[in-house]
DNA sequence: CTCAGCTCCTGCGGGC
DNA sequence: TGCCCGCAGGAGCTGA
């Protein structure tokens, strides 16, 4: 589930619980997620202290003070959960313990503080992993993604480049993380319809000028989703520490049926598999 | 190099 | 009510 912004805003929910705190002891409830855990994994996250955390696509990236770091990927239905911080508690309740372990908690981090934070994932498409810090960037997991959809160098320029010749549909060269690194299934639907491009329109013969506002509408759209996510996130820590999932206002996406939300256009949502994965557009508008 | 298809895993909702 | 099916927000791997 978690594309760029759901990971980013689950970042920031975590930082608080993370930066700058002890990780009294790492519990494994089991033996990896997709791939095994590094078999030192537990016992080099004991009493490691958190320096930052960051994000890169859709990974979070824990720099920890021994020179290593905690890479973790939700796959699509990893959730965190942070208790035992202040802020975390049902309002009006007294409810200082830790929830009782749930299925599919797979991973623990006691902190030194007392707040927990539980990887959850029931598909179990999530990752952990371990790395030197100065390894980072050659990391199988790393090494091959695209630029940042927000940052400078993700541009016309490049996207042009990059799109150059292919006749591959634009929703899966979108998809591709190679190209651009964060965006899924969903917020390619939506940066399609903002930008008016039909999601099956060969990716290399985008004009200059639709490009441009492609790349503006990735931006648009993760930008207002990052903001929905922080606005959710107040709510979230509130209620009960969960991270990980809000709702959005899709424009298209799981609107088949619905007529499309433009005021001039008299369209109806429109729903197609493309490479196996649903694309949700308006055949009116988007070209 | 590009591209399509398969795969991992569990849970949920719809149809019968 | 229960069972079966399709579908789900990711992405690595294989083989053409």
């Amino acid at each position: 589930m978690p594309e760029l912004p759901e990971v980013e805003t689950v970042r920031r929910g975590l930082a608080p619980a993370l930066e700058g705190q002890r990780i009294a002891r790492a519990e494994l409830r089991r033996d990896g997620l997709r791939w095994p855990f590094p078999p030192d994994m537990a016992a080099k996250l004991g009493g490691a202290r958190v320096v930052q955390l960051r994000r890169r696509s859709k990974y979070l990236l824990a720099d920890l003070d021994r020179g290593e770091t905690l890479l973790i990927h939700l796959g699509m239905s990893g959730r965190m959960v942070v208790s035992g911080m202040a802020g975390t508690q049902m309002p009006g309740q007294f409810h200082f313990d830790h929830p009782a372990p749930e299925k599919h908690d797979h991973v623990i981090l006691h902190m030194e503080s007392g707040a927990r934070i539980t990887f959850n994932d029931p598909r179990r498409f999530g990752a952990m992993d371990l790395i030197p810090t100065a390894l980072l960037e050659g990391h199988k997991l790393l090494a091959a993604l695209g630029p940042e959809p927000l940052g400078n160098s993700f541009n016309r320029a490049f996207l042009a480049a990059r799109l150059k010749g292919r006749r591959t549909a634009i929703k899966a060269a979108l998809l591709d993380q190679r190209i651009v690194a964060g965006l899924g299934n969903i917020y390619v639907c939506e940066a399609l319809f903002r930008a008016r491009i039909h999601p099956a329109r060969a990716a290399g013969r985008i004009g200059a000028d639709r490009l441009d506002a492609l790349v503006g509408a990735i931006r648009d759209t993760l930008r207002d989703a990052i903001a929905a996510g922080g606005s959710s996130l107040r709510d979230y820590r509130q209620a009960d520490g969960e991270l990980g999932y809000f709702q959005h206002a899709f424009r298209v996406y799981g609107r088949e049926g619905d007529a499309c939300i433009l005021p001039q256009c008299n369209g109806i949502i429109r729903r197609m598999v493309q490479g196996g994965r649903s694309s949700y557009y308006c055949p009116r508008c988007q070209r």
